[in-house]
RNA sequence: GCUCCCUUCGUCUAGUGGUCCAGGACACCGCCCUCUCAAGGCGGGAACACGAGUUCGAACCUCGUAGGGAGCGCCA
């Protein structure tokens, strides 16, 4: 049999990270075993479902590149089979109705709690044949076992046991006439052939009583992998200030989707000492089982600098036009200035994001916004004048602007005034960039194009002129 | 309240009774490289929650304590 894994998000919001890391886990377990991977989406709760969310998490998905094999499925579009398989229960005395309203449950269930009880339901309508009749209240409950216990061997957490007088005879069928979600999981699972469900574990409690489902519909209980949770940075639950906003906001702050893919496995899953997998290496080496049991920190710094990795790493002309975007994004007009391929190759190895290597590369390509204070103060002083008076005089000369070129007028110039490269560097990398840092002298140089050079040589010049 | 789960450097983790006075990575600090900033190289500080027990020997096994989390819905 081969092995089948879903990922079944309900479409209640977008995509997030502790979701992504769940499909990402999924994916890898059915292609490291050669299986299949199903998308399910779980929209029985009506008012809360959308089809906004629904397009997040598939955009979500798809810029993750965690592609599936089926679906994805809409439980919504299943209710005849789950109205079919539980009035075959019905029939078959494994569930019956009930007729509480929630009000009484309510009552029963805070009366529980005051004697220190665990709230159960007390099975009132369990033993009641009488004919079903109709009732706004009336729901399918399931006859859960009383007695005995639920043992299974979760493939993360280990043996776990329940006792099934834990367990009460839980709702399968709502007065609105659809099925709760621990029936349709369970149906569903069955139905697509699911061998290896993996889910986070706030799973873990329902996971007895599925057990107890399946069994009652004769059915193989698959393996079962519960994920510890993701923590924010503060070790709370994840919240939309830090971190559970949609995988795609990681886009947009200029993440790549394999370096996300690469923070996320490593977010509970280790091999060895190993940091950096490839997509084929992660397929090869993953194993849910070797998943750690403990929740995890969200650390940004270790996925912006995993980010840096990738950056560096792969081919300049795949950057570039992921970094064109950024630059329109923050309003630059990408052909306003030097190849952006050029730019990837300067600016890589100085910015952790596509965002941050936008924002440090418009000087290039729009107006400055001014100089950094603290830069310009320190360098655009008097002194600078006669520097940059030399290599406004060697630039313009220049003919072949060529990054040699341009290198060799700076030597230039510096020799002719006799003095050392960093008494003319500092003072035109503020003039051409405003700020005292940027990539090498003549990179930069070169990078802004010589009519750009050549105009904010002057600007500056003009800035300390008049200062004085 | 009850049930279940968790606990190694600030963070992610390696480690499955001896080779661990605990290894790697991010972050931090220092040095090197150097026209700046980075990247890179080298080095540094930094952890087995606590207490009993089992054992010749425990980060690894058992029990307890503390702390944290999840669930106890006609939500998923």
């Amino acid at each position: 049999m081969t092995v089948r894994t879903r990922f079944a998000p309900s479409p209640t919001g977008y995509l997030h990270i502790g979701g992504a890391r769940t499909a990402l886990y999924c994916y890898l377990e059915a292609r490291h075993r050669g299986g299949q991977f199903i998308l399910r989406v779980e929209d029985t709760d009506r008012e809360r479902s959308t089809d906004e969310a629904v397009q997040a998490i598939l955009q979500g998905m798809e810029w993750l590149g965690l592609e599936h094999d089926e679906g994805p499925f809409y439980q919504t579009q299943r209710m005849e089979r789950y109205h079919e398989v539980a009035q075959g229960l019905v029939a078959a005395g494994k569930a019956y109705y009930a007729y509480e309203s929630r009000e009484e449950l309510d009552a029963m269930r805070a009366a529980q709690m005051e004697q220190g009880l665990k709230p159960r339901y007390n099975g009132r309508y369990r033993d009641d044949s009488s004919p079903p009749r109709d009732d706004p209240n009336r729901v399918i409950r399931f006859k859960n076992p009383k007695t005995g216990s639920v043992v299974f061997e979760d493939r993360v957490k280990g043996r776990i046991e329940w006792s099934n007088e834990e367990l009460d005879d839980l709702i399968i069928w709502r007065s609105d006439g659809f099925p709760t979600y621990n029936f349709a999981v369970v149906v569903d699972d069955i139905d697509m052939g699911i061998t290896d469900v993996i889910r986070g574990d706030d799973h873990v409690n329902n996971t007895p009583r599925q057990i107890n489902l399946y069994e009652a519909l004769g059915a193989k209980v698959p393996a079962f992998s519960h994920l510890p949770m993701i923590l924010g940075p503060d070790g709370q639950k994840l919240s939309k200030r830090h971190g559970a906003v949609s995988v795609l906001a990681y886009r947009e702050d200029g993440f790549l989707p394999d370096a996300l893919l690469n923070y996320l496995v490593r977010l509970g899953w280790s091999h060895g000492d190993k940091e950096v997998f490839s997509r084929e290496e992660m397929v090869e080496l993953f194993s849910v089982a070797d998943v750690n049991v403990a929740a995890a920190r969200f650390d940004l710094d270790k996925l912006k600098w995993l980010n840096q990795q990738y950056l560096m790493k792969a081919e300049p002309d795949t950057i570039a036009p992921l970094l064109e975007k950024h630059l329109r994004a923050i309003g630059v007009d990408p052909a306003a200035g030097p190849a952006t391929t050029d730019v990837v190759v300067a600016m890589r190895e100085r910015a952790q994001t596509l965002a941050e290597m936008a924002g440090k590369s418009r000087h290039w390509y729009a107006p400055l916004q001014g100089f950094d204070e603290a830069a310009a103060g320190k360098h655009l002083v008097a002194a600078a004048a006669a520097p940059l008076r030399a290599v406004h005089a060697k630039l313009a000369a220049v003919d072949d602007w060529r990054i040699d070129t341009v290198h060799a007028a700076l030597v230039d110039a510096a020799a002719e005034l006799q003095v050392g490269m960093g008494k003319v560097a500092q003072p035109l990398r503020v003039a051409i960039t405003g700020s005292a840092a940027s990539p090498s002298i003549d990179v930069t140089v070169y990078l802004a194009g010589r009519d750009r050079a050549l105009q904010r040589i002057d600007d500056a010049l003009a800035r300390i002129s008049g200062s004085d």
